[in-house]
DNA sequence: ACCTGAACACCGTTCAAGT
DNA sequence: ACCTGAACACCGTTCAAGT
């Protein structure tokens, strides 16, 4: 009908390539959700056969590696910031927002490291790490306490991402709020506290949740970690 | 070859229920990983017909609620604990070791929850938020404070998890040091700061950071909240 | 050398046929 | 009414056969 340009799927013979291949795979998961992404479904998506795909990806499971690589690489990290801190808080709040465009890739970006061992992740995964780290150590912390900021300001913003993506629901239409968490299910003489929560947890704000969180981690490490003897900063 | 009782796998024909049905599965997830989790082979594990397996989850998504419903009920809540922070602690400390011995079913926990609206859920997996809301109520808390401080607390716990889980290496005969991280194969070029984070790395001590953490957590929100009028004790 | 697609060994789930 | 298992509509992946 459009253009057809306009959509990858709709563009059917397009040349191949990794980057089509795995924008299309995005696409799909965030559509339909990762069940709906199996190989036969994406040839058709792309108007290929499916044996073709096994040119870009070696299996699902890097098919799988290629879309959450894909969504991390949207997350600019500016590792030259000399304040640390402020560039933690954006890139939380990015990630954030990220998370909240493609929920049904958060699973994948959760999942998919406890699977492979560190060294043979995709290196698409590992850059905002080695990026973190970077901006950390040109700030002044030894590579040590890097690691340890990073492991505190990861733990935290996944653990958050977690939190309030369990909350929240897709179809927004449905907005009677008992209906919409569902808790009216519960027992009432089991869960009398969650019950009654109905009304906070419809009133969740992640992303205040998330800053006000932020403030306290890095607050927390800056005091902890200023008490050493500084790098020299470059 | 052993007593036909000793595992439930080799006792063909006990009367099945689910009790029997899930805790196969979970030994089926611990030893093979959630893959080999099917219909069919767990029906074979159990000596019967898959489609009996219909009785007792009316899904496979319901089997996988089912696992990790299984093993969040090993997690003993002490609600009535006077001592909220120490109780909060021993349940962190349990939970770590319930994902370190149950290492394939941590991707249900962290995942499962997020295609699901929390009134829907299992109420097992809903228990120990409800008891841990009842442990900060009656530590003090209002109900909402207490909602506050389980979001941060469970997101602490649930990154730390994550984040140990990922640099854990399920081998530990291959332990020479840059191999079991694989980090000799990232490009130095590119991932100067890991690569020379190796041994770092290898001597994380997932207890140690965790009680870290939770030590300032739990003094952190202690003081954020103890500036506000206290409900009258139970 | 590259690409295609038939074939294999699996899946979850439905539902008709048996008891 | 309950249980069984054949059948359906899918999977990922291998590999022989074509070009």
């Amino acid at each position: 009908m459009a253009s057809p340009k306009s959509a990858p799927a709709a563009d059917r013979k397009a040349r191949l390539s990794r980057e089509l291949v795995l924008a299309t795979a995005l696409e799909l998961v965030d559509a339909e959700g990762l069940d709906a992404l199996t190989m036969r479904r994406l040839g058709q998506e792309l108007g290929r056969d499916p044996m073709s795909l096994y040119r870009y990806a070696e299996n699902r499971a890097a098919l799988l590696d290629g879309v959450s690589e894909l969504v991390l690489n949207e997350l600019p990290v500016h590792e030259e910031d000399p304040d640390w801190k402020a560039q933690l808080r954006q890139i939380a709040h990015n990630l954030r927002l990220l998370a909240l465009q493609h929920p049904n890739v958060v699973p994948l970006l959760v999942t998919r490291p406890l699977s492979t061992p560190l060294g043979l992740r995709p290196l698409g995964t590992l850059r905002p790490l080695e990026q973190i780290l970077a901006l950390l150590v040109g700030a002044g912390f030894s590579p040590a306490d890097a690691l340890h900021v990073y492991r505190a300001y990861y733990g935290f913003l996944y653990g958050h991402i977690l939190n309030e993506l369990q909350e929240f629901v897709v179809d927004p239409e449905e907005n009677e709020v008992l209906l919409r968490l569902g808790l009216h299910r519960l027992p009432a003489k089991e869960f009398p506290l969650l019950r009654a929560l109905a009304p906070a947890l419809a009133e969740y704000d992640g992303s205040a949740e998330l800053d006000q969180g932020l403030t306290i981690l890095l607050s927390g490490l800056e005091s902890q970690l200023s008490l050493q003897p500084a790098h020299s900063p470059a």
